[in-house]
DNA sequence: GTCGTATTTTGAATGACTCAAAACATGAGG
DNA sequence: CCTCATGTTTTGAGTCATTCAAAATACGAC
């Protein structure tokens, strides 16, 4: 149910490998962001409220904000919604949201790798990344 | 330099055809959304308000609501940026994004027609829309 | 163990947008 | 052309997600 201290150790490693201090609350927050990917902050924080009495939204957002900056977490920002963390993979997926529920998966690139990096016509911009997210209804949503 | 007499009687036409009530407030936020796209709702606040004295940035919001859900507009929900919107066309564009100075130019797809429709693997999802954005330096901000 | 600095706490403030009730204008019908 | 019902806009308040700032605190290098 908890954390082990086997995974507690692990994260704690991710963190201080980015140049960061180990905090309670830092290991708390990546430790749910590990277990439930694609949640946001307000949940973070309800998960972590319990174990972690006198922590904040706030606070949650400090910790996010340190994490997206150090390159541990992606911060996604689908349309409608409020922004969504995960683990950083260095591959270039994305993500299906549900439209009826809003149920996050991730999304391999289409074709190989990254097609979505090479638009036919940049209008002179040099590309650096791109965002792209499917909508759709999940499983769930399908009715019949 | 403001609207022309012909212009405003084709804004109306297309407001109209809608099957929504062409009144002043309508015809000024579609008229700066046609000579601006990928505006926001401030913007287009500020540039009618000159003209129509007593408008308010909640009437445009109004005004932009109505528009998207019939169809008229399109809602573009880039990361870090308010919603911007333009004059929908019934191809499936997608928009690159300065991260620098944040302006927006329309991108064609990559491939052929609606690759982006395509996932690999949709898990089960059925897809309805893509939403995509690339991130970049427009030629002004490449400094060198 | 001590101490400087990074981090968290606490509280307030912002930006973007939505909601609701009252005043008003559009355009269909007479 | 005038009237009236209904669709729109106005006005004002409220919400959600997030950021900012100052004070209190904890991490970890020494």
């Amino acid at each position: 149910m908890t954390t082990d201290v086997t995974d507690a150790a692990a994260l704690a490693d991710s963190i201080r490998s980015v140049g960061l201090k180990v905090t309670e609350p830092r290991v708390a927050v990546l430790d749910v962001i590990e277990r439930e990917p694609h949640i946001d902050a307000e949940r973070i924080f309800q998960s972590i409220r319990t174990s972690l009495p006198g922590t904040s939204v706030q606070a949650v957002h400090g910790v996010l904000a340190a994490f997206s900056q150090a390159g541990l977490l992606r911060r996604i920002e689908p349309a409608h919604s409020p922004a969504l963390y995960e683990r950083r993979v260095d591959d270039n997926h994305h993500h299906i949201v549900c439209s009826a529920c809003g149920a996050v998966e991730d999304v391999d690139c289409a074709v190989g790798h990254s097609p979505c990096l090479v638009p036919s016509s940049a209008s002179g911009f040099q590309v650096q990344s791109a965002e792209v997210n499917f909508w759709g209804l999940c499983p769930n949503c399908q009715t019949g």
